[in-house]
Formats: C-alpha cells, structure tokens, sequence
RNA sequence: GCUCCGGUGGUGUAGUCCGGUUAAGCAUUUCGCCCUCUCAAGGCGGAGAUCCCGGGUUCAAAUCCCGGCCGGAGCACCA
C-alpha cells in the first residue's frame, strides 16, 4: 500500500488521529545552540598570532560572532599566543585588521599570555594534586611510550614531585628537559589521553610578555582554562580537535571548573587555493609571490584586493553550515554571492584586451555620453570625444568577416568593409557608418576612441596550485587599454569592464579580476 | 597500525537525533525564455539525486540496526 492509500484509509479508519508532523522553522542559517539561553551566551574566537588571517579564520570568526549576536550574547577575541617562537606582533594587528574588515566585532580582546599567572597557578594546582606530574624523559621517549601505551618512571609514586615541579618554575631545568604532563591513562585508545604535555619549557622572546616567561601551556591546557574561565557557553574548533574534546573536559573536571559546550566544523578551504604557511611560504621566499595580499591566496588581505566584499563572505560562510564533511566548498558560490552585492554599486566602462584599431570610414568626430550604469543613474556619466578611429578588443575583431554588421555599444553601428592581417591574425579593421538602429540580434562591442585609450593591464588570478604542484600559470595577464576615464580611477574602485568582469583597481594602469 | 569523524543531483548544503506529510528543499553550475545598447544584475521556466554499497528491523527507511567500501582527522614539549 503507498503511503498515500495508507493515509486515505487511515483516515477513514480513525478520523483525526492523524498528526502533522511538527515544523521546525528557523531563521537563522545556522542551526540553534543546544541549552544555549538568550543574552548568556559567550563565545570566542581564538587564533595563534602566527600568520596572516586567511579565508578558514574567516569561518570560525563568523560563525562564532554570528552566534554571539543571535543570542544576544558575547565575542571574545583571544590570541592564542602560547608559543613565542611562532608568535609575532605583526600578526596580532593583521588579524584584528582582518577581523575589522570582515565586520566582525569583538566585545572583548585578550590574549591568553595576559593570563599566564593562572595559568601557572592552576598548572601547580594540577600537579600538586595528583592529576598531573613533572616528567624529564627525553621526547622520543615520551613519543616511543605513548604509542606503546606505557608510562614512565617519572608518573610512579615516590617521585620528588613537589621538588622537581619547583625546579620547573624556578628555572633550573633547561629547555627540553622536564614538562608537566596530564595524569591520563597511558592504555586509553584515544591517543590524545595518554599523558599529553600541558606546559613545556621555552626560551623565547615572547611578543607580549618576552623572556620573562619561560614555562609556557600547552594549547591543550590554555584553551580548557581559558575558555572555562572567560565564561565562554560554546566553543567552536574545527573538528581535527575532535580527539581532545575527551581531553579538554577531563582537565576541566579534575580542575573542578565549569565546562563549556564544544561544537565542531570542518575546515574551509577552496581547491586549488592551499591555506597552509608550508606550501605558501616557499613560493614567497622564493619570489614566485611578491606578498600575502597577492589575489591568488587565501588571505583576507588578498580576498580585499581582488575585490571580494565581506558581505559575500559572511554570506557565503553561513551557508556551508556547520557540517562535518571534509570538502571543498564551490569557489563559483562566493563569486555568486559577492557579484550581487556588487553589481549595483560597480560603473561600467570600457576595456579592450589586445586591441585592434577600427577605422570608420566617414565618421565625423562628435561627442557621447555614456552611462555609468545601465539601470542607477546616481552612479553619473561620462563624455567621450570620438573621432573616425577607435580600437575594440582582439578577440572580437578574430571572428569578423567583410560585411558583417556590429554595434559599438551606446555608440553607433558599424559594418565591416575590410580586414586587415598580419600573420592570419586580424590587425585592423576597415569600416563603414551602419546607421544608429539597435537591432538585438547584432552583436555588441565596447570601444574605446583612439584620443581616449590609455595602456592598462589586468591580473587575472587562477587556482594557485593544481593537486601537490604550484601552477605556473596561475596568474594571468590580460593586457589592453581603458578609456581615460578608468585610468583615472583611484586603487580601490571596482568597476565592471563591460564583456570581461568585475574588476578592483589595484594601481596605476593596473586592475585585478574579481570574477567574471 | 590503533582510535575517531564523515559519505544526499556536476558542486556545496537542508532534512537524519524523534522513520510516514512532496521519494528529497535551498544555493551554485548549466540550458531555454523575458528584460536589456554587456557574455552583468533582475524575472520566469527546465535539466540534473535508485539519498556510498549490501543485508536486517518495519505496513513504511535518506532517516533505526549490522557488515562492507571510500574519504578525512588524531596519535608534537604546534595551535
């Protein structure tokens, strides 16, 4: 019986019993916090100031952010700065530049090295009470016994615990040689519980506290504490952390301290476009990549100056969910998202790529004004003094033939009356007068007039890598000419070059591809 | 190797916890039409998924159970 024949006869049967399934309607694009209770919430966002922000930390800020507000609630920012052999203060500015730009704000900014006494302090606690111990093997040992799922001497009873956690502290073991383990179990299957390292010895010039710290958490003790202690309701990590979820709650537990909910993400990052320091650095070391802004990376910096707006961003994020699927999300979506907004708002002018002089036998030099804009007159328009010689892009001129009848957009119709050549390639094209009538089926070119044409290039980024290797063609250069008027555009402004794409303008002369 | 997590149209997701309302919603992609002095945006419409596979439970399974297969992650004195 089909599930329609069983309702009809249902029905019959017993008249109203059937019930509606509930609807669970939502809003929001993001799925509601369990327990979470308006106005309470707190949640953080805590990145290591050891690089440039990139399109991942713009996930895990939005998301957190975007929480926060839904209910009311609070955003920590907190630089995870836990290592001062990686952390630097430029990167402490560039991510808080990066978050501003994306609009996220924070109510609160701190770092965990402003803690580092606490810390310290709930360290001894831990140890002091037998849930954590000061262990002096060397690393591969450690390493060796961990997989093996043995513990060491220095876990037995009997130890000078006592004596040797002062010697930590006081600095009289050297870096390497002694760290303060978790009290886990060395059998467990979960590998992240045998004994995992909660502070280690570093000497380093910390970017905050410089070298007066010396015995430095682990992020698998600072982020517990921290987060516990800040009053964050609802941490978010990415789900390679997944292993230490049991990790986290048995340090809070045998601290006796409040327990955060804890929610997983996958990652984000697009194909081709590796957000990882070890396969970006090299390319920048080796001069292959000027900068981090450079519009084939990741980076926020980079995003910016190609064009993208933080509002495709925050939309595009919110849209891939909070699943736990490892993939790569459509780079064509943020395109999408980003177009929208900017369509509206983007002038339309004029860029030939490869030009090709156009010579229009019998016009006379007259005076157009263009529109900015097809539909928002606010955007303004511009005047252009066209004579009988102008240029179009290459491509198009390639596919003309004698007699074959083109509009030059907002200008006047031409009619091919001979084509020039120079190795088969099209080089010039002769014209005539085709009269003023807009005909739909005629094809349209820009045009730029020949007093008008100022040289200009545009960068046209691609995947930077294709699997493992870097593609040497990932940055393409279209080379041409703008009207004037474009060239004159500050950096900054985003245009769409009719027939080609949405373009920023990244120099003098020089425009990158948005997207088309 | 051990442990954990995933697997829904070309792509990304919603739905899966609490099985049934439309055998699957949205976005992107793609195609067609309308609009349009852009191959943009906007409007309308179409195409595209045996919900990884095989068993089982059930009147009924994308949803529950078992077993596979595939993909990813963790096993750092990095975060």
């Amino acid at each position: 019986m089909s599930a329609a024949d069983q309702k009809k006869t249902l029905e019959e049967i017993a008249p109203g019993e059937l019930v509606a399934k509930k609807q669970v309607e939502q809003k929001s694009p993001l799925p509601p916090l369990e327990g979470a209770e308006h106005g309470k919430v707190v949640t953080r966002f805590p990145p290591e100031p050891n690089g440039y922000p990139h399109i991942g930390h713009a996930k895990a800020a939005i998301i957190d952010e975007e929480y926060a507000r839904m209910y009311g609630g609070k955003l920590i920012l907190r630089f995870d700065d836990t290592n001062p052999l990686k952390e630097k203060l430029e990167y402490y500015e560039a991510i808080a530049e990066g978050l501003e730009w994306l609009g996220v704000k924070p109510d609160i900014v701190k770092n965990t090295s402003d803690d580092i006494a606490i810390l310290h302090d709930y360290g001894k606690r831990l140890v002091n009470s037998g849930g954590a111990y000061v262990c002096t093997c060397s690393q591969d040992r450690v390493r060796d016994l961990r997989a093996k799922g043995l513990a060491c001497e220095c876990r037995a009873d009997g130890v000078d615990v006592a004596g040797r956690l002062e010697k930590m502290f006081a600095g009289s073991y050297e870096q390497n040689e002694a760290i303060i383990r978790f009290k886990g179990d060395m059998a467990d299957p979960n590998t992240a519980m045998r004994d995992p390292a909660l502070f280690r010895i570093i000497e380093g010039d910390h970017p905050k506290v410089g070298k007066k710290v010396r015995v430095w958490p682990t992020y698998d003790f600072a982020a517990p504490l921290e987060d516990s202690l800040d009053g964050v309701t609802h941490a978010m990590r990415t789900k390679e952390y997944e292993l230490r979820n049991a990790l986290y709650f048995a340090i809070l537990d045998r601290l006796g301290l409040r327990k955060p909910a804890m929610i997983e993400f996958s990652r984000l990052e697009f194909e081709g476009m590796p957000v990882s320091k070890r396969k970006i650095r090299p390319l920048i070391d080796s001069g292959t990549i000027k900068s981090w802004d450079d519009p084939r990376l990741p980076t926020l910096s980079a995003f910016k100056r190609r064009g993208f707006v933080p509002e495709a961003i925050r939309k595009f994020v919110l849209s891939l969910g909070l699943t736990l699927a490892e993939t790569k999300p459509p780079f064509e979506a943020l395109e999408a998202f980003n177009r929208k907004i900017i369509d509206p708002r983007c002038m339309r002018l004029y860029f030939v790529r490869d030009p090709v002089e156009v010579r229009v036998e019998g016009a006379k030099e007259m005076q157009v004004t263009l529109k900015n804009h097809p539909t928002d007159p606010s955007l303004g328009s511009r005047k252009v003094r066209v004579a009988d010689r102008l240029f179009m892009a290459g491509d198009d001129a390639q596919n003309l033939k004698e007699g074959d009848e083109l509009r030059l957009i907002e200008l006047y119709n031409i009619k091919v009356a001979g084509l020039e050549r120079q190795d088969g390639r099209v080089r010039a094209v002769r014209a005539v007068m085709g009269g003023d009538e807009i005909r739909q089926s005629m094809p349209k070119v820009q045009w730029i007039a020949k007093n008008d044409i100022v040289e200009f290039q545009v960068m046209i980024p691609k995947a930077l890598y294709a699997g493992e290797e870097y593609n040497p063609d990932s940055l393409e250069v279209a080379k041409g000419g703008v009207e004037s008027f474009a060239a004159a555009l500050a950096p900054g402004a985003q245009v769409q070059f009719v027939r080609f794409g949405f373009c920023r303008i990244d120099r003098s002369n020089t425009a990158i591809l948005t997207h088309r």
